[in-house]
RNA sequence: GGAAAGGUGGCUGAGUGGCUGAAGGCGAUGGAUUGCUAAUCCGUUGUACGACUACCGUUGUACCGGGGGUUCGAAUCCCCCCCUUUCCGCCA
């Protein structure tokens, strides 16, 4: 969340970031509930500050042998007084609290202002578009003829948007797996995690998910999991309430499956893996200073992109404008893959900046070069995710007999196998 | 799921109603000293929010797993919850 302070000192700039995002938020309302908390807090801390003179009193009354009644009634008086405080302070925080978890980050300097999508750049691209000499198939053709995955038996066991993976199918998505984790603990400097696949509230609530996009969660109300929708939940939480005496930045990669309702997205882009109700991905999470932040999600975006590279497919890098840029990031671009068939670009990565966003809703600290504690920022970006990732493997490296190329970064995670027929 | 014991500062570990924001030890850090890869001595060493400030600091409040209660006053007593460890049960 936003700190308050910065709210309240930058009043006009935080307006001005909230519409650039086309976000819905009463600023003036959290302002008001600011500035009666901090009325509340100084009149019942000098209430307090004087209770606490006269309860020591009392003891030293008791002590010298005389009779503390009568001031005994007046610091229950005092007492009274000051529970009515703390009682609506109470409320005023909760209320405050609830506030502010739903004003979404401010986008950085940097990010470019915009009004949809249609007015995010394109910031650089990789290879090119392939020409066939035949027409191209659609990787749910080629899935189905080749027993790569089964979506009919997926929807049979779990419902429509479950794929089930099959045979050279399943082992693609292992291999692709063990092959972004390998590179990025081995080539790219991360630590592996495996973390949990549910997380309760108060993580979905430090990355964000939380209280605002409850409806894009599975849940599991029986004992308050959530079913992550991205390992940045977990990863990112798992230092939560914590003052880190690590050096950063920390790099963290990780694989788990990824569950999203997608309320609100049905019937678009639902055809074979193009948008899928859980699915592995590879996450990479970073925690910098605020000095480095910007220099470590331009290499983590990178990271992401050697993937591509490795595998040998076109891509291109997009930035998100303030208008399409998410809740809780400052600065995001995206990496989308050419999918021939399909003739349109896919997003199979979202790198952003969060700036101290996420951490000051989870609680994570570090000590500044004064000793002084500080939130740190957090950085992650899909590294990447596998659904379209594999349609566009499928899609770029088949030929005219229906049989698919390997890349050959990826055979020797596949048992050095070249082609799948 | 059942039983027991615990959760105190970066770590360890005291503390059963006011003198405790918290002893001692370790670690860290500043200094002194010593001719040797170390020892000794002295000092400093929690977080958050607010007020004041000559911006070196001063001061108030809150915090001893979380929440609630008793009391003039709670780390300390009571209730609920969470977590950890051990034993039993169940189980991949």
């Amino acid at each position: 969340m936003l700190d308050i302070r910065f709210i309240r000192e930058n009043t006009e700039a935080v307006k001005a970031a909230m519409a650039n995002r086309n976000a819905d938020v009463d600023i003036d309302a959290v302002l008001a509930l600011d500035g009666r908390r901090r009325e509340i807090v100084a009149e019942a801390e000098v209430l307090k500050a004087e209770r606490n003179k006269t309860s020591k009193s009392i003891g030293q009354m008791i002590k010298e042998g005389k009779d503390p009644e009568a001031i005994k009634t007046q610091v229950r008086e005092m007492g009274d007084r000051i529970s009515a405080f703390d009682e609506e302070q109470r409320e005023v925080e909760a209320k405050l609290r609830e506030a502010l978890l739903y004003v979404p980050n401010m986008p950085s300097d940097t990010t470019p202002v915009g009004k949809d999508e249609n007015d995010n750049p394109v910031i650089r691209s990789w290879g090119e578009k392939k020409i066939f000499d035949f027409e191209p198939q659609m990787h749910w053709d080629l899935g189905a003829e080749l027993g790569l995955f089964d979506l009919e038996r997926g929807a049979k066991i779990a419902g429509s948007g479950f794929p089930l993976f099959t045979g050279k199918g399943a082992k693609l998505e292992r291999a692709l797996i063990q092959f972004m984790l390998d590179l990025h603990t081995e080539e790219h400097g991360y630590t592996e995690i495996s973390p949990p696949f549910m997380c309760n509230e108060t993580a979905m609530t430090g990355t964000g998910q939380l209280p605002k996009f409850a409806e894009d969660m599975y849940a599991v109300p029986l004992d308050g999991l959530y079913p992550i929708p991205t390992a940045e939940v977990p990863v990112t939480n798992m230092y939560g309430n914590e003052i880190l005496d690590k050096e950063l930045p920390i790099l963290h990669t990780a694989y788990t499956p990824c569950f999203r309702r997608e309320a609100g997205s049905a019937g678009k882009d639902t055809r074979g893996l193009l948008r899928v109700h859980q699915f592995d991905k590879v996450e990479m999470v970073k925690f910098t200073t605020p000095e480095t932040s910007a220099e470590e999600h331009e290499k983590l975006t990178l990271d992401a992109e050697k993937v591509l590279q490795l595998l040998g497919l076109h891509y291109r890098v997009i930035e998100l404008c303030t208008g399409d840029l998410g809740f809780s990031a400052a600065k995001c671009y995206d990496i989308e893959l050419w999918a021939p068939a399909q003739d349109k670009w896919l997003e199979v990565s979202s790198c952003s900046n969060f700036n101290d966003y996420q951490a000051r809703r989870a609680n994570i600290r570090y000590r500044n070069e004064d000793g002084k504690t500080a939130f740190v920022h957090t950085i992650n970006g899909s590294g990447v995710a596998l659904p379209r990732l594999v349609i566009a493997i499928m899609e770029n490296n088949q030929n005219a007999d229906g049989s698919i190329d390997l890349p050959e970064a990826l055979r020797p995670c596949m048992g050095g196998l070249q082609k799948l027929d």
